[in-house]
DNA sequence: GCACTGAATGGGCAAATGCTCATTCACTAG
DNA sequence: CTAGTGAATGAGCATTTGCCCATTCAGTGC
């Protein structure tokens, strides 16, 4: 038996436990019985079903608070569409508490008859996101991405939301296929003047819908972490006001761009305040808070995918 | 506190609770804390979200021994559209099992741009697709009934299947508001003479897309169970080879219509056979194996959702 | 053939969970 | 006000689950 092969056996095993033990409600003993395995390998493959994403889970309820909060927040930053996900507590995991929120929100972009193009930012929560989606097939949208995909190190495998959407979607797919961040500002022009990226940039520009995270400009910022900023260039930003960041794109605490070095060597799209067309950040947790503001009062998203302690955080004050 | 605020709230908590588990993978303890309440409070809440379906549970793999079948079926009886649900051993639930891969399956109807007709049966396993369906409104399409939905006692609630769907996916809904079974042929008669009634037979008729139960005619059957027939009807039925049933229609082993003195008297639409759109059973479990090939073999239905069990009985002999 | 390495296995145990049951609580009818 | 009724509660306990760890196993290099 081959290697790939036995990788599949083995997910289809594990498919097959998890299944019996969350649809089944059958206990592990009877599991290791009906598969004739042990009881600890029983567990081992529902464990894995769970963390591999083979199970998905998702909540049929709106919860009284989170609706109230997602009215509070539409009021009080104008905002056309929000979804506030129960919090998990404080040891919980904010992008895993919003990731299965916002699939659904996606999902009633995917379910209009009108062929939508969809534009997605990068980022955990994103990426999240995309791993909750039901994988129903739609062969008339387009999803395109607004920021570049090669990495510093030459790998486009981290910036991959657009190729795992596709992947589950079977939709046409858009990536930009420029660097992140250009070395030069020359090199990043010259990457746009190809024809077939000034047709991805257009087609980006057109996005009937947006999603994207937002990034915080704290001392651990996703920009610096990542390797795209020095620690020196971020004490700087931190310096001008620098307070969010969205799709690489630095803004200050009221939601006005800042700029950069950086800006003329930024591959992709940015995001211009005030878009007619839903605009949703998938963002939550602590130190997200000001950023999040500072996009809304900046009016650079218009739509939001959060949890309800953010949530709160937001409507405070 | 008036008594339907008092039941949102018990299910809020509930749903709270639901995700805090599955979702955020908290232990009950946890739980308890966070919301203040005992641990066996939080256990209760956590199992009623289970029980009262706030939670959907759904497998993201498709396992290659089901796939097979799938493969061996649409050989074997020339269908065009097969789900093969893992089984869930010899005590589970085989409703259970269908009901979230016949909801996938139903969402990739829902998910495509030109507006479907889709007509719907009865029975507990298109309950169960109904429960486990993700509530993602779309307008363009319409349900309808193919089955009269005032029963015997007059009550209509039995038969909800599609109020149940419109209640959750906000599209055009139509019942058919005639008996199930009507006293006499005259009275059969004059409802189907009735304008409205007309029509929505006529929509029913022109569906792009049929989701149908399939009932066994063994001593247990529904029909008789659920009192439309009497004892000595249901054995005389079987002396004449019934095998099946579907929306009321009763079929012989091959799959071709019996006349009964209940032909007269049915309301609704019955469902001839060699339709060119899709029509889809389904149906699962030891019981239901003989009038599922039955179905099957007489061209009843082109498409099949089942579970692994049911599905290698009827691949043998 | 043999030693090495890393993954897979199952024993064992502490933690988590589900369930039963006696008790309490809230509400109702008299 | 009081007794009655049924649902909700939490204590206690058996079962189930998650995880650590010593051991085995398969594959690899020498």
């Amino acid at each position: 038996m081959n290697l790939i092969d036995r990788e599949a056996s083995k997910h289809d095993d594990a498919a097959r436990a998890g299944w019996m033990y969350y649809v089944g409600g059958m206990t592990q003993d009877q599991i290791a019985t009906a598969l004739g395995v042990s009881r600890q390998r029983a567990q081992r493959l529902v464990s894995r079903a769970m963390v591999e994403g083979l199970i998905h889970v998702r909540l049929e309820h709106k919860i009284g608070a989170c609706l109230g909060a997602e009215a509070a927040l539409k009021r009080r930053y104008g905002l056309n569409e929000v979804r506030v996900a129960p919090s998990l507590g404080p040891g919980g995991d904010s992008a895993r508490a919003t990731a299965s929120v916002a699939a659904e929100l996606l999902e009633t972009y995917l379910a209009r008859a009108e062929p939508q193009v969809i534009a997605f930012g990068t980022g955990r929560s994103l990426s999240a996101m995309v791993a909750e989606l039901s994988p129903v097939p739609t062969d008339r949208h387009k999803v395109v991405s607004l920021i570049g995909n090669i990495a510093p190190d030459g790998s486009a495998s981290f910036y991959d939301v657009i190729l795992r959407i596709a992947d589950k979607l079977h939709v046409q797919h858009y990536p930009m296929p420029v660097p992140v961040l250009s070395e030069t500002a020359e090199e990043r022009e010259m990457f746009h003047a190809l024809g077939p990226i000034q047709s991805v940039v257009a087609l980006a520009r057109s996005a009937d819908v947006i999603f994207v995270g937002i990034g915080q400009m704290g001392d651990d910022a996703p920009l610096y972490k990542d390797g795209f900023v020095t620690r020196e260039q971020l004490m700087e930003f931190q310096a001008r006001g620098a307070t969010g960041e969205l799709v690489g794109c630095v803004f200050d605490e009221g939601g006005a761009y800042i700029e950069t070095p950086l800006t003329a060597r930024l591959g992709g799209v940015r995001i211009e305040p005030g878009r007619a067309t839903p605009v949703i950040a998938v963002a939550a947790g602590a130190s997200k808070v000001a950023a999040i503001r500072a996009a809304l009062k900046g009016r650079l998203v218009n739509g939001l995918v959060t949890d309800e302690a953010t949530a709160a955080a937001l409507l405070l004050s």
